[in-house]
RNA sequence: GUGGCCGUAGCUCAGUCGGUUAGAGCGCCGGGUUGUGGUCCCGGAGGUCGGGGGUUCGACUCCCCUCGGUCACCCCA
């Protein structure tokens, strides 16, 4: 292959059109449903100091092997990351500009982790969330989380499980974090050598290991639910009573740990059964009640989700849902007489607001044709030597077996609109896929 | 960071026990007598067979290294 000077870095892709386009919708789709939610976009830096991440937890591999570090040329240098996650650099905002309770805002962006790539994971991939900072109150909860639910909805998603969990406020949680540790430390020889390792760190996330051998130790392990304190055991409760009155379905999933360390009492994970891949998670999140401390502000609860926008795209594909868009080019306009009609007619017809293009290079008809026909216009508008001499302008119906007719060229725009109002639009076909086509 | 599989035209792939000018389909470009796409027919462009080294008279084919892709572990969306 003759082989290009450079490549997107590993881990990284270039996404080009038409997908590029359905990637930008569904954020869309996602950005209406949080903002009539009341949720108001967040645009935060796409890297932090690094001590806004570090708060993520030391045995965390997201912090301690997969940021993407660098100094910049301050003096002294600062030392600085690229997002691995968007909660924490919320928080950060929420300590420095302390607006008014409950703060909910949604995000969206691109994330960068320096892990080696596999199905569904990329060194920068793309999330949408929510997040409501400044109540504990479980209807929040309540609200976030059904948030997701109806945006996979929206999506046309029906094989998306909702996984529900409390890991209990930190009294609850150090009680439970003591009862598993000695349970584990009882049992320590049946471990993986990996999962012995996790266990000195961070005994929840033994929960989360895939490891066969571990799963009969897992599957024995004690459960956070009969460790929750009173106050705890309530708030989950509530939530649970809120999701049962939206008929939101979920699951208890009392091993559900989730991997950033500063979770607390409610978590939560959308999976995708569609998905046959290891990566299978296309969405989670959880209150968070220390964090915006923890980060130097007043303590403040919060909770929040990030959903997977790859991983989202990627289960669409597999349950053959969200298709693709219209094409955006409505009409094209075939010039063989130089290529002036095509410009003026181009720019009547987008200052009508309609999507128009035509080819350059002054292609022969048959080519200019064949673009007209891929670029997914219903229309195509020709002017050859005759049109050109009489003022007007020949008006195809590019649909098979379509008919045309000539027009005067000042009654081209309102022609062409008719005729797009009245007709089915294309879809937009990607390049590497035109040949499937029927 | 660890491991499996894979790297031949823009894309998907074929290439017989190592043996002359490396093939197909699709895509792309052009043509099929008068200005018309999607079907059909004809023609054309396009490959240092990922890169480097080695074995051999000779390597796309075998070996090593390297880079990249992919999947899994780890971890996570």
């Amino acid at each position: 292959m003759a082989q290009p000077l450079f490549r997107a870095p590993v881990g990284t892709r270039d996404i080009l059109a038409p997908e590029s386009a359905r990637r930008r919708r569904l954020v869309r789709v996602f950005a209406d449903l949080a903002e009539r939610s009341g949720f108001g976009l967040l645009e935060s830096p796409v890297f932090e100091d690094v001590g806004v991440f570090q708060r993520l937890g030391e045995a965390n591999d997201v912090v301690t092997k997969e940021l993407f570090e660098f100094f910049d040329k301050g003096e002294p240098p600062r030392h600085l990351a690229l997002r691995p996650e968007l909660t924490a650099g919320v928080c950060r905002a929420f300590a420095e500009h302390r607006p008014v309770s409950p703060w909910k805002i949604w995000y969206s962006g691109p994330q960068f982790r320096y892990e080696r790539p596999q199905a569904g994971r990329y060194r920068q991939f793309e999330q949408v969330g929510v997040e409501t900072l400044g109540t504990d109150d479980p209807h929040a909860d309540v609200e976030v989380i059904s948030l997701g639910v109806r945006f996979y909805a929206a999506l046309g998603l029906t094989r998306v499980r909702l996984l529900v969990n409390s890991l209990g406020d930190s009294d609850s949680r150090s009680a439970y974090d003591a009862a598993l540790t000695g349970y584990l430390q009882s049992r320590r020889g049946e471990l993986s050598e990996q999962s012995r390792v996790t266990l000195e760190r961070n005994p929840l996330r033994v929960l989360d290991s895939k490891r066969p051998q571990d799963q009969p130790v897992i599957a024995e392990a004690p459960l956070m639910v009969d460790f929750l304190s009173g106050a705890s055991a309530e708030h989950f409760a509530s939530v649970r009573a809120g999701l049962d009155s939206l008929d939101a379905a979920y699951e208890i999933s009392p091993r559900l740990v989730r991997g950033l360390d500063y979770y607390t009492r409610t978590t939560f994970e959308f999976v995708a059964d569609a998905l046959d891949t290891a990566q299978n998670a296309v969405g989670g999140g959880g209150r968070y009640d220390g964090l915006v401390e923890d980060l130097g502000g007043p303590p403040t609860p919060g909770i929040g989700f990030a959903l997977g926008v790859d991983r989202i795209l990627l289960a669409c594909d597999a349950e053959g849902a969200f298709a693709g868009d219209p094409a955006p080019v409505q009409v094209f306009v075939v010039d063989t007489v130089g290529g002036q009609s095509a410009a003026v007619l181009c720019d009547w017809l987008r200052q009508a607001g309609l999507g128009a293009d035509r080819a350059f290079d002054g292609r022969s008809m048959k080519a200019q044709m064949k673009r007209a026909d891929r670029s997914g216009a219903v229309v195509a508008v020709i002017v050859g030597p005759d049109e050109q001499a009489q003022g007007t302008a020949t008006v195809r119906d590019m649909r098979p077996g379509g008919d045309q007719h000539t027009v005067p060229t000042s009654e081209l725009v309102a022609e062409v609109s008719r005729l797009i109002a009245a007709a089915q639009p294309r879809p937009a076909i990607p390049q590497h896929r035109r040949q499937d086509r029927d």
